[in-house]
DNA sequence: TTGCATTTACGAAATTTGTCGTAGATATTT
DNA sequence: AAATATCTACGACAAATTTCGTAAATGCAA
């Protein structure tokens, strides 16, 4: 079964990625700082995310605590498979190397990627 | 200004994209062999890509001729940007160890990316 | 030329996703 | 205790996307 966030839910599982754990107050305020919304509408897209199993809550007290289930790695699997199959026709290697061209990676993670490279590859 | 296309979309550039240039017609058998769907929707979608400058057509026979105006390239840049700074938190080489590690590449296409590495990275 | 098939255009319904208002329950403050 | 604030639940609306039916135009075949 294939569960994907919307682009909402995505937004919102970035910050319980970051917070842990989070209240609808403590997600909708970090939302905020990038763009207008409702608390209700926070709350009802998260309450959404519990029926489909992307977070679990805690509702014992009368404030919930929710935590991310689909977690960040997941998240990056899925996407790369995604984007692998519809815009890079499944070459791995045109991915890697568009990344590196496109999106100038610091000189550390280019080492990074090279000690990567050498401990599987094997010249 | 940021032109995103939708997943349907981005269902028929890749036929576009395969194909150079292609008819409604042939889109849609394409389409067909992945999904059901009905000829008029197709055609409905091409025609609104055409409003907003995802492809471009030629209308001098009856039968429609239609290319892609958006490039797969731009579909690859813009799908990394977005996966990058939504799921990867901004780091490229993050992004390329997973790629590497989740979707095991051929020989082949490690030495075609430390080939690439070597030739701007300078070990 | 008449009829049949294919295509475009277009409107409208259906779906999915995101938004919000209101009501009721629970907690906090005075 | 009363007033105020905060939270959840829920229904309904809005916007974006997808789907399709029908009509008119064009081309092809009998």
């Amino acid at each position: 079964m294939e569960i994907k966030p919307t682009e909402s839910e995505l937004e919102i599982l970035q910050v319980l990625w970051k917070m842990g754990s989070a209240t609808v107050r403590d997600v909708h305020e970090e939302l905020l700082k990038n763009k207008a919304a409702g608390y209700t509408t926070t709350l009802k897209l998260m309450q959404i995310m519990d029926e489909k199993g992307l977070v679990e809550r805690d509702t014992t007290s009368k404030t919930h605590i929710y935590k991310a289930l689909y977690t960040q790695e997941k998240a990056q699997t899925s996407a790369l498979d995604r984007i692998l199959s519809t815009v890079f026709e499944g070459s791995t290697s045109d991915l890697v190397i568009q990344a590196l061209g496109h999106h100038k990676a610091s000189k550390h993670e280019i080492d990074a990627i090279k000690k990567y490279l050498e401990q599987f590859g094997g010249k």
